[in-house]
DNA sequence: GTAACTGCAAAATATTTGCATCCTT
DNA sequence: AAGGATGCAAATATTTTGCAGTTAC
């Protein structure tokens, strides 16, 4: 079950090495986005602070994860569907933040609206995110 | 020109402070949402960054200005509409990103589109941020 | 063996808290 | 006069950078 998280580092050109493959597999078995506070917590404070901000920034950059806009100070990581690469994001997809049980939730079917924007206005990618009641929490 | 603001603050029950006049005044003179590092560049750094911290967090608190999601860490702020106070913000409105002039503007007339979400989940508001070009710079 | 990755130390930056003083009402 | 607002000092938290040791390839 982790040839599938190495085979991920080996298609982006990057070493298979402990730490990376802890913190993908924490996104995979996670349906919900990470922080950076998460990943310590995940690791049982195993790894260096830096190391992660370091692993997580190279995630990004090589279009592994995504980072999703928070209305608070709190940066959040999620998963990239496959056709996201290196310098190419196709993160417009909606996200999803729940009230009661406070995850942060990549609904990748739900496709980014089109919006019409005023005269002169061009857009490049829309990014929602949407509060509310989550499918679990709304089952209690 | 002062009493728009000054009302504002009344109208919240604060005091009418020079410094809450101040940054009141850059929300408004701006068509552009700030951030913190703005106003203490607006204000010429003569106000404590501890004061700006506290202003801003109770102008979000009254529901005099709003919090904007960005995907980077950086925390913006925007005027609310009249129809914003404290406890209920109705921001959810659409906000634009110009990747040329780096300003956040919002555009309170665009509504927010409604969004069919998989079965189970329930939608409290809709924020949307767009990137792209903006008028001014289109015109350039 | 070499380049890339990691961890430690430390610097730089950002945010919060406590308290004494000052200002608004 | 009283309560709220401000500014300073300091504590805490977050992020970045440099460098030396280690690991993947």
């Amino acid at each position: 079950m982790n040839d599938a998280v190495i085979d991920i580092l080996k298609q982006n050109q990057l070493s298979v090495t402990g730490n990376r493959l802890k913190i993908l597999s924490f996104f995979q078995k996670n349906s919900k986005a990470l922080s950076h506070a998460d990943i310590e917590q995940l690791s049982g404070k195993n790894f260096d602070r830096v190391t992660i901000y370091r692993t997580l920034q190279t995630f990004v950059e090589k279009g592994i994860i995504h980072t999703i806009p928070t209305a608070d100070n709190s940066v959040m990581y999620a998963l990239c569907k496959e056709d996201c690469g290196e310098g190419h994001h196709h993160d417009d997809h909606v996200h999803f933040v729940c009230s009661q049980c406070d995850r942060t939730i990549c609904l990748d079917d739900v496709v980014s609206p089109k919006i019409d924007l005023p005269e002169g206005y061009i857009a490049d990618n829309v990014q929602v995110v949407i509060h509310g009641t989550c499918k679990d929490c709304n089952n209690k």
